[in-house]
Order: C-alpha cells, then sequence, then structure tokens
DNA sequence: GTAAAAAAGGACACAAATATCCTTTTTTAA
DNA sequence: TTAAAAAAGGATATTTGTGTCCTTTTTTAC
C-alpha cells in the first residue's frame, strides 16, 4: 500500500506530535528508537517533512530537535503523505491505467472507487492530532517490540 | 498500492480471458500491446501465473499462446494476487507495522481496518469472469489507448 | 569566542523492482 | 523430418527504493 518512506513519515510524525513540543524537542535517534525504523534513512524522510511541506519543525544546536506546532498539528495526515509525495494512492487506477475517471474507468472502477473514497476521506479528514489523540486512549502501538507496552 | 507486477498480472489475465479461449489462444505480442505493457517483462509475469497458481493456461508452438479454463474464470481476482506474491495489501497495517491486529493496533487502525475488509471482500468475492462481464457491458477500458475505443 | 550538540546535506552502498535480450524447449504444420 | 512458431528460461541491464556514513552548518552553553 505505503512505501517505506511514507510508513516512517507517518510513524515519526505521529510519535512526535505525541511525545515532543516546542520546548521538548525529539532528536533523531529517539525518534528512530521511538518508531522502530533506520536512523538516517528516518533523518532524511524528516527533512523533507521540514522542508516541502512545512508539517514538522525543527532547530539545530544543543537542545535542538523536531517538533510539532499547534497548527502543525490541525493538517491532515494526508500532508504527511503529501511531503513525501505519495499522495497518488489516493487518485490511482487500482489496474495501473494512466488515469481514474468516470469516462474511461478500468472493469474495478466501480468497485474500487468506493474504497478509494473512503481512503481519501481517511487522509483528508484525519487531523494529525485525532491520531495523538487516539493513541493517547491507550493500547495503541507505533513500533514493533514485543511485550506490552506501557501507553503514554 | 499494487505493484507494476500486479497491475499488469491483472490487466493481462482480464484482457485473455476477454479475448482469448482454448481455441483462440493469445500470444505474448497481443496481450502485452492489448494492455499497453513492455512485452517481455509481461511475459515473466504470465509464467508466474501460468506456474505458481494455475490461473492461467498455455501451450507451445504454433497455434499456441495463452487462454483461461472455465475453472480459471471462476477464480476470484485475489488468485492473481497470490500468484505474483502480493495479497499483502489485504493484511498490512498502514502505518508498517509487523503486524496487524486488534491486541497491538496502531493509531490509523480503527479507521483502516474497514478499508481493509472491503479490498479483501473485492479481491476475494470478485470472479475473474466477473470482471470480464463489467467490461462487456460496454464502455470499460483497460489500456492507455487515447480516444474512444469500441468495447470489444 | 570556543567547544559541543544537533540537524542538514552530500556521497555512496546495497537491494529490490522493472525491463530487455538471447537461447532453449516444445509443438505444429507442411 | 524439417522448419517455423511460440512459450519457457536464463542472464543481464537499468532504475528506483532503501539504507549508511561522513562532513558541514547552525545553535547553544560555558
Ligand atoms: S479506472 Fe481503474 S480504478 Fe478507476
Ligand atoms: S495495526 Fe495498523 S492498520 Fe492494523
Amino acid at each position: 500500500m505505503l512505501s517505506k518512506t511514507a510508513e516512517y513519515a507517518l510513524r515519526a510524525t505521529i510519535y512526535i506530535a505525541l511525545k515532543g513540543s516546542e520546548d521538548n524537542k525529539l532528536g533523531i535517534e529517539e525518534i528512530a528508537k521511538g518508531i522502530d525504523s533506520p536512523r538516517s534513512f528516518t533523518a532524511k524522510i524528516l527533512q523533507l517533512l521540514t522542508q516541502n511541506n512545512r508539517v514538522i519543525s525543527s532547530v539545530r544546536g544543543p537542545n535542538g530537535g523536531f517538533y510539532l506546532t499547534d497548527r502543525a498539528r490541525k493538517l491532515p495526515v494526508k500532508a504527511i503523505l503529501a511531503a513525501v509525495e505519495e499522495e497518488n494512492v489516493i487518485t490511482k487506477c487500482v489496474l495501473g491505467l494512466k488515469e481514474c475517471s468516470e469516462t474511461r474507468p478500468c472493469p474495478m472502477h466501480t468497485q474500487y472507487k468506493n474504497i478509494k473514497k473512503q481512503l481519501k476521506q481517511m487522509f483528508e479528514k484525519t487531523a494529525i492530532q485525532q491520531l495523538v489523540d487516539e493513541f493517547n486512549k491507550g493500547n495503541y502501538f507505533i513500533d514493533n517490540l514485543k511485550g506490552v507496552r506501557k501507553p503514554c
């Protein structure tokens, strides 16, 4: 469904929103550990998220790190996908035709368009902060560590 | 969503089911042109479909080619995905956690599981022949050729 | 103003997906 | 029984995705 890049982007952003703030910025080391992802690769992805679309904010130097502004927390999850150029999941033809349209539909279009609509809604209507709230209800996870983990 | 391999596998199988039969087998040349895909790569994919799961039947030599048996036409679309080892779209966690489960859900699980269920149903409950029937209703497409095309 | 901390950036390494080409085997038709 | 047709198979090339490492820049604390 999504590339590793997009998956790490989503997990990292949620993690930062969850555990960080403007006066408690998180380092790449902690983030990568927290979401169980390769450190340097994740760093590259965070660059995309700070540059392209300003989903994540960052500060260099001692006490620097990553955090999300209140504005960013209100952004839809789709903004994360946009930053890593993977919005196309919600527009593509399931059979890989160049265009997905009503005027030139593939044989699966009628069935698939309904699913795609829901995917689109999920990514567009869900704010990043909503995922944080969901997590904070308890018993949600964002890493692959075994055993039960205390919710934050 | 799906890899090129899976997309070509789906389109090719539908095309063969649509235009071929046991006494009108289709050559790789025609198939690749018919679905607008790279010839040799498509040939490799058809090998997977003939071997792994017997979705497609083939015969070598003059008047040889590819076709679908009546039995194969009744197989679910998922059988095509299985042949190219891409069934995991309907089981994976949207955030890329190693397991998607109720006992260890990610923050998007609650929303995504419903979508995944529908995806699963689409691939499992739809028979290959149904897609052919859908196509034959007219004004459906399986290639990228411009302009209006006469439905078969 | 110097040293340390941290992200940013660049270069490279490795792996997987995509794609092409050529040879071999099977089959049919003449 | 030979030639041609067609898929099967093998080797390799190309591109993209994933991942690492090292240097540079920015910032803070002392
Ligand atoms: S045209 Fe294929 S999904 Fe819309
Ligand atoms: S755990 Fe992430 S989708 Fe189910």
